[in-house]
RNA sequence: GCCCGGGUGGCGGAAUUGGUAGACGCGCCGGACUCAAAAUCCGGUGGCAGCGAUGUCGUAAGGGUUCGAGUCCCUUCCCGGGUACCA
């Protein structure tokens, strides 16, 4: 029996495209191009797992498929290699963190390697390499100069147990994303970008992106543009004005209360004496709490009375002034005008504490709920009555306007950036600071590199690591002679992965950050593909970065990245499982409910479907059926190593590809690995035979009709699927050809060729390796894309259904000729014997023909 | 709660976008080869009834539009992701 040794087969091509450098990204922009980027990994110590090379051979297709169909592709990676682990296995061991990354990348780089991705190993870049982080810094000088990175004091997400601030986006329930710490706030000195000036473009720019809705739809959500107006309500008592942010101000006759954050900056001004003492009490206990603590505590609203009265300037009606959590001191004023009647929020805190609410706008007759937010005209309203939201809110923006008490105005939830970090291992700031003011390094002193210390843990204070290193920090400022010191924050790891995909257009140029001509031949990305957890961060920064670049001249599009996909997570292998408590096994809808139980692990073969739900086999007792994700553990993580070991990287990647659609969730399976493995061996038996011995199985024959047809339907249908991204059954066109071919005598070399050159951009080694064996002497990897011909899918006859009643009841065979000979198809349906039955004492009312697809009958008795 | 996705055989998934539901793969059943097993090959495989022809039910549930609905519309349920007092 002839077999397929890929473990040889795979390294012989993996050295031959290597040393050849098969993938070098063409210099010459005389074709069209096509730049297709992966998501920047991480070099992590645990290396690749099963869901990097779900992407990357996606891509790997594509860009194989490209450069067959005459494109200049550019397939570049690289790594991003400044990060946390790093720094804290540093910690730990004393290891300096740049051993470890290199370690890490080596160990990442062979993985690649081994999957046979046609990346242009000559266009690696590193984000720790000082050659790149020059360029980093070169653009944050950039953003400095602009008015958009300065330095402010502000509360911060302060992570005690990692050592470093965190962004916003960077903690989640109160929790540090990375290790699930605890986090508080804490007023500190931080370095800030102003993303927040490019709030609007952000937003406007993604109507032209190929992005799928949901993602742009996210980042939408989270830029959170709101337009309204803003009031002043004046307080007579103190002579002072209170401005708030509504999107409502239709429901300005509704205000009946106002509301401020407890940590606005009048409320120790309108604290009445008798009130001071419950006022400061809350706002300590508001002050102390945590973002997690204020989240849960926040269940239940609570607020205090300040003693002072605002005048509503609509109606001229005093109305109380409270503060409560409920309120956020960073958006808008901070401040809000409380309208109850329109407001579920507002319409809560109002009825705990007895103030009054007037609906001013009229809810439909059978509304029953509390607060009514939807349209309706406008009631108890004066000069709005009758008018309905929109009209409302022109009319009433243009009272406020005219008297002065207020104007239209824009809010959004995005925040600026918040960009240093009290650690080590990351890109140091460009920046010196002079007498107590921050001062740009020139760019001519580009890169600022890191030093190297011995003790890379950060102060208790929350003074960096870098701060230790006294003779670095320690400087000149070159212009003045001046002493000076340098800043010890360091750039978040976004700030890498913010610019990656220009760097790597021209990767060794020393004038910029990238060649500007070679820029506007390769930008923007034609195909970017990630994981959809950077749906917000990543990709808003990226852009933000990129439209910034756009104003400085260095690139020529507005956006960088034209078409986004995310690839779906793998999940572990589906678990069956059942429960046990006391020696008893019991159903996992009890197990739910109950604490202490044992799971056991069943097979597939000890459960069956009864319904929607799965039973051990022969009881009643209904057991868990699910995938999850992969983890340590729960001991169901795969590691590729050990795949490709087993079956190969072919085998690895089409597995990957047959799973399902891309963008889906899917379980793994190592079933599903060994069929694709299957149907690789039997490719190679097509070229092989099937004896003990090994002999050529291809004929110097012309291919007949049949064999031409199928040929060419899995041509048009390999490369339509190519195109659209539907990976699974591009791969089941192939394997419906191969298990047709085997039936054949033997396979005409021109069939076998195009079939070779289909399944390249798959199984790219052994397309590689049948094709040297059929006596090509070159690498198959720019070889042209077969084209299929129209002429070769017509067939003889057309197979079709015969409905009566809508319901099919024959199928008949339509020679090509006579599919639009309605009468023809009508005649022949009426022979049939079946056909005959149903048209029994009936009388035909109507006949529905679509030529080549169906004919439908439409009797009546 | 709100905003996006999505529910199709035992499992992963197909279905030319309104035209024969279940392609392809896994699993399972039967057969060939083998002393035997593995591997491989051949055949079968949605449920129910029937020897069969065939009939009938069937794409989360219910309703609607249509000659015809997995696909379009309405209602409900379930699962996944995001987000959360943003005024």
């Amino acid at each position: 029996m002839s077999f397929y040794d890929s473990s040889k087969i795979e390294k012989k091509w993996q050295k031959y495209w290597l040393e050849n450098k098969t993938f070098k990204t063409p210099e010459n922009t005389d074709k069209p191009k096509y730049y297709i980027l992966d998501m920047f990994p991480y070099p992590s110590g645990s290396g690749l797992h099963v869901g990097h090379p779900e992407g990357y051979t996606a891509t790997d297709i594509l860009a194989r498929y490209k450069r067959m169909k005459g494109f200049n592709v550019l397939h570049p990676i690289g790594w991003d290699a400044f990060g946390l682990p790093a720094e804290q296995y540093a910690v730990k061991t004393g290891t300096h963190p740049r051993i470890t990354t290199e370690r890490n990348i080596i160990r990442f780089r062979e993985q690649l390697q081994m999957l046979g991705f046609s990346y242009d190993w000559d266009r690696e870049v590193d984000t720790t390499d000082p050659n790149y982080y020059k360029w980093t810094q070169w653009i944050f000088l950039r953003l400095f100069e602009r008015g958009l990175a300065y330095e402010d004091e502000q509360p911060v997400n302060w992570c005690p147990e990692l050592g470093t601030v965190l962004a916003n986006e960077e903690v989640i329930d109160g929790k540090s994303e990375v290790g699930g710490y605890p986090v508080i706030r804490k007023p500190m000195r931080q370095w800030v970008l102003k993303i927040t000036a490019y709030a609007d473009r952000l937003l406007e720019d993604l109507d032209g992106l190929d992005w799928p809705e949901s993602t742009k739809e996210m980042q939408r959500n989270w830029i959170g543009k709101s337009i309204g107006a803003e009031v002043d309500f004046n307080v007579p008592d103190l002579n002072e004005k209170i401005r708030v942010f509504t999107t409502r101000p239709d429901t300005l006759f509704g205000a009946t209360y106002m509301v401020l954050a407890p940590e606005h900056n009048l409320v120790d001004v309108l604290t009445t004496e008798e009130h001071k003492t419950s006022v400061e009490k809350y706002k300590e206990a508001a002050g102390q709490k945590s973002d997690l603590e204020r989240q849960e505590l926040s269940k239940e609203k609570t607020g205090v009375f300040t003693g002072a009265f605002a005048i509503n300037p609509v109606n001229n009606k005093e109305i109380p002034i409270w503060i409560a959590d409920y309120v956020l001191a960073h958006y808008g004023t901070g401040a809000i005008m409380a309208v109850p009647g329109e407001d579920e929020r507002d319409w809560e805190f109002a009825e705990k504490y007895d103030l009054p609410i007037i609906r001013t706008v009229q809810p439909p007759d059978n509304f029953d709920g509390k607060a009514y937010t939807g349209d309706g005209p406008s009631i108890n309203s004066d000069f709005l009555d009758g008018l309905h939201i929109t009209d409302a809110k022109t009319k009433i923006i243009n009272w406020l306007e005219e008297n002065g008490v207020g104007n239209k105005s824009v809010n959004y939830k995005l925040r600026d950036w918040l960009f240093s970090r009290q650690r080590y291992w990351g890109e140091p700031f460009p920046v010196i600071h002079v007498d107590g003011k921050p001062k740009a390094v020139p760019d001519k002193d580009l890169p600022v590199t890191l030093p190297d210390i011995k003790n890379f843990q950060p102060t208790k204070s929350g003074e960096p690591p870098l701060a230790q290193a006294v003779y670095w920090v320690e400087t000149t400022d070159p212009e003045t002679g001046k002493k000076a010191f340098r800043e010890t924050n360091t750039m978040p790891q976004w700030a890498g992965s913010c610019w990656y995909y220009l760097r790597y257009i021209s990767p060794d140029y020393e004038g910029g950050p990238v060649d500007q001509e070679k820029e506007k031949y390769w930008m923007p990305v034609d195909l970017y593909v990630g994981g959809s957890e950077h749906s917000v961060l990543h990709l808003l920064y990226a852009r933000f970065w990129h439209k910034v670049l756009y104003d400085c001249g260095v690139v020529s599009t507005k956006e960088p990245f034209q078409r986004l996909v995310h690839q779906g997570m793998i999940l572990g292998e589906m678990e069956y499982s059942a429960y046990e408590l006391d020696g008893k096994i019991i159903s996992a809808d009890e197990a739910a409910q109950i604490e202490g139980v044992t799971r056991i692990p069943l097979s597939e073969t000890d459960v069956e479907k009864k319904g929607e739900r799965f039973f051990m086999k022969g009881t009643e007792i209904n057991v868990d059926a699910k995938a999850y994700k992969m983890s340590k553990s729960r001991g169901n993580v795969i590691n590729p190593d050990d795949v490709v070991k087993n079956y190969g990287a072919d085998s690895l990647r089409l597995y990957e590809m047959f799973m399902g659609p891309l963008e889906q969730v899917k379980p793994w399976s190592t079933k599903g690995v060994e069929g694709v493995n299957r149907f690789l061996n039997r490719s190679w038996r097509l070229f092989f035979g099937d004896g003990e011995t090994v002999k050529f199985n291809i004929s110097d024959s012309e291919p007949d009709k049949n064999q031409l047809k199928i040929l060419h339907e899995t041509i048009k249908k390999v490369t339509e699927d190519i195109e659209n991204m539907r990976f699974n059954t591009a791969i089941s066109a192939l394997m419906i050809f191969v298990n047709e071919a085997n039936s054949w005598e033997s396979v005409p070399k021109s069939v076998a060729e195009t079939f070779v050159l289909l399944l390249s951009p798959f199984a790219p080694h052994m397309a590689e390796e049948l094709w040297n064996r059929l006596g090509n002497y070159n690498t198959l990897a720019y070889e042209e894309w077969p084209a299929y011909k129209e002429e070769y899918l017509i067939s003889d006859s057309i197979e079709m259904a015969v409905q009566v009643n809508g319901k099919v009841r024959a199928n008949i065979s339509v020679p090509s000729d006579k599919v639009t000979d309605k009468d023809f198809v009508i005649g022949l349906a009426k022979q049939q014997k079946n056909i005959i039955r149903y048209l029994e004492d009936t009388t035909i009312i109507k006949e529905i023909y679509i030529p080549g697809r169906i004919l439908n009958l439409v009797v009546k008795q």
